[in-house]
RNA sequence: GUGGAUGUAGCUCAGUUGGUUAGAGCACUGGAUUGUGGUUCCAGGGGUCGUGGGUUCAAGUCCCAUCUUCCACCCCA
């Protein structure tokens, strides 16, 4: 137990059990997205420092992880920062690739790298791991699945209702009740100016963003200490206590904001997508939430965020619209929409609420007991029309103890087992056991076929 | 990055104000059953008490450092 291996900090194995269960997630997230037209793209799990620095803000240059340049790196190092001691400039110097952070940014490199090969509008999505230097806490890691859909290259709203009914469907497929917040970062641009605080969009949408969490007076007094002004917080009060239906928020809002021409854009914006999704019977329950801002700054318009229902463990999906995004890579003016499930936080979610579907937890249909050389030849005969037949099977390796192997398969959660020893090599007719009801007959290898798949 | 808790057998955990040889359940191995798993009974193996240092006649127990995991903040899937 003195060195016991273990994996860097944040990080998980995933043995068979835990793969069948992640793959059921990765199989029914990746069957609605490709039903929707999504193809898939996979991007290096590095990219170059210059490529992600400065795209999620100060906090998220800070968790990125770099990768130390190869060979002898620090001969080409500035000797008196090393000196100094300075960690962040140092840093530059010696490492210029970093693990990717999200896939969307990884994606706007990729269309601006192949836009010539790209027709507009272009749908995709991708499954990949992303890294990010956070401290772990139930429901984060430090390596994460993320799964994105987005289309870029198209201003229509037509594709967040697009996006919103994949959620719902996902959601569904899942059997996970979740809530679909929406908001729009025009609403927010808007309540800024309404109460005269333009310039502090960003620290206010900071604050109001955990009105859910910590309540209004704790917003009020980070409001104040973010530098708000007392009068532009008085006039805040109302569009943080708003409360109701859809339909009642947006009137409230209309009147709050209404007059700003951000934000009446923006509250046009929702009540076109809200008016597109009546005419579909969406299971999940969808919310306007004129607090939700996520962190992101490159969102410019459609903010989209799902919340199980059921279980508390922060979001499980997000996203919304960027309109520029591609532009930080030299190519402006392209339009993207797109949302993100966290796959390991469904995973967890699914966990909790126990809703795997039942598996036998091996691939296996039938194990062919090995009673030693005399029986090998039969026992691959039988093996191998087995196989043929479809029915997946194996042959255990070595002519260990009968005991042993039973309970190999037992513990693999194999269903039956073919005895073949030295009776049924002469009659070639195995004995098949059935493992949950302890069941034996002899019979023919065509027999025992039509049998198991039953 | 800041603050708090945690670590004893493969796993889940006991272990008294510091005091002889550190325990249990489950798991594992062997046997009862030399061709039968899952149930039962019997026996057995396995721990330098996360790691490194310190205090003490004596440390799993007290002190310091470090790492892991968990919780809150920051931020986020």
């Amino acid at each position: 137990m003195a060195q016991k291996p273990s994996t860097p900090k944040g990080t998980r194995d995933f043995g068979p059990g835990e793969m069948s269960r992640r793959n059921y997630i990765f199989s029914t997230i990746r069957q609605v997205f490709e039903k929707y037209g999504y193809q898939p793209i996979e991007t290096p799990a590095m990219e170059n420092l210059s490529s992600l620095l400065g795209k999620y803000g100060e906090e998220g240059d800070k968790l990125l992880f770099k990768i130390l340049n190869s060979g002898d790196y620090l001969s080409k190092a500035d000797g008196q920062l090393l000196e100094e001691k300075d960690s962040v400039k140092l840093s530059t110097q010696i490492s210029e690739k970093g693990l990717r952070y999200d896939l969307t940014v990884p994606f706007a490199r990729y269309v601006v790298q192949h836009r010539d090969e790209i027709s507009f509008p272009f749908k995709r999505y991708q499954m990949q791991p992303v890294w990010r230097a956070d401290r772990p806490q139930k429901g984060r890691y430090r390596e994460f699945y993320q799964c994105d859909v987005d289309v870029i290259g198209s201003d229509s709203l037509l594709n967040e209702v697009d996006l919103i009914r994949m959620i719902d469907e996902v959601f569904e497929n899942l059997q996970i009740n979740v809530v679909v917040k929406l908001n729009n970062r025009k609403i927010l641009s808007g309540i800024a100016q309404a109460i005269g605080a333009p310039e502090q969009m960003t620290e206010i949408t900071v604050a109001m963003d955990k009105l859910d969490k910590i309540g209004e007076e704790p917003v009020y007094a980070e409001l104040r200490e973010r530098g708000i002004s007392e009068a532009s917080i008085e006039m805040l009060k109302p569009v943080l206590k708003l409360r109701g239906t859809s339909e009642e928020r947006l009137q409230s809002l209309e009147s709050l904001i209404g007059k700003t021409e951000e934000g009446a854009k923006g509250l046009e914006e929702l009540r076109t997508i809200l008016r597109y999704l009546n005419a579909f019977d969406l299971k999940a329950v969808l919310e306007i939430d004129q607090s939700l801002a996520r962190g992101l700054n490159y969102y410019t318009g459609a903010i989209i965020e799902v919340k199980a229902a059921d279980v508390q463990i922060g979001s499980i999906c997000g996203g919304g619209r960027y309109d520029n995004l591609t532009g930080i890579f030299g190519m402006p003016g392209v339009s993207g929409v797109g949302v993100s499930f966290g796959a390991d936080r469904i995973y967890d979610v699914l966990t909790e609420l126990e809703l795997y579907p039942e598996t036998t937890g091996s691939f296996s249909q039938v194990l062919i007991t090995n009673f030693g050389e005399t029986e090998e030849p039969f026992a691959l005969e039988v093996l191998r029309k087995l196989q043929h037949a479809g029915i997946a099977a194996e042959l255990y390796p070595d002519p260990v103890k009968l005991k042993k192997q039973m309970k190999f398969a037992n513990d693999k959660g194999i269903p039956f087992v073919l005895l073949i020893g030295e009776e049924e090599r002469v009659s070639e007719q195995p004995t098949l056991k059935n493992m949950q009801t302890g069941e034996q007959t002899r019979t023919t290898v065509d027999e025992l076929i039509r049998r198991i798949h039953q």
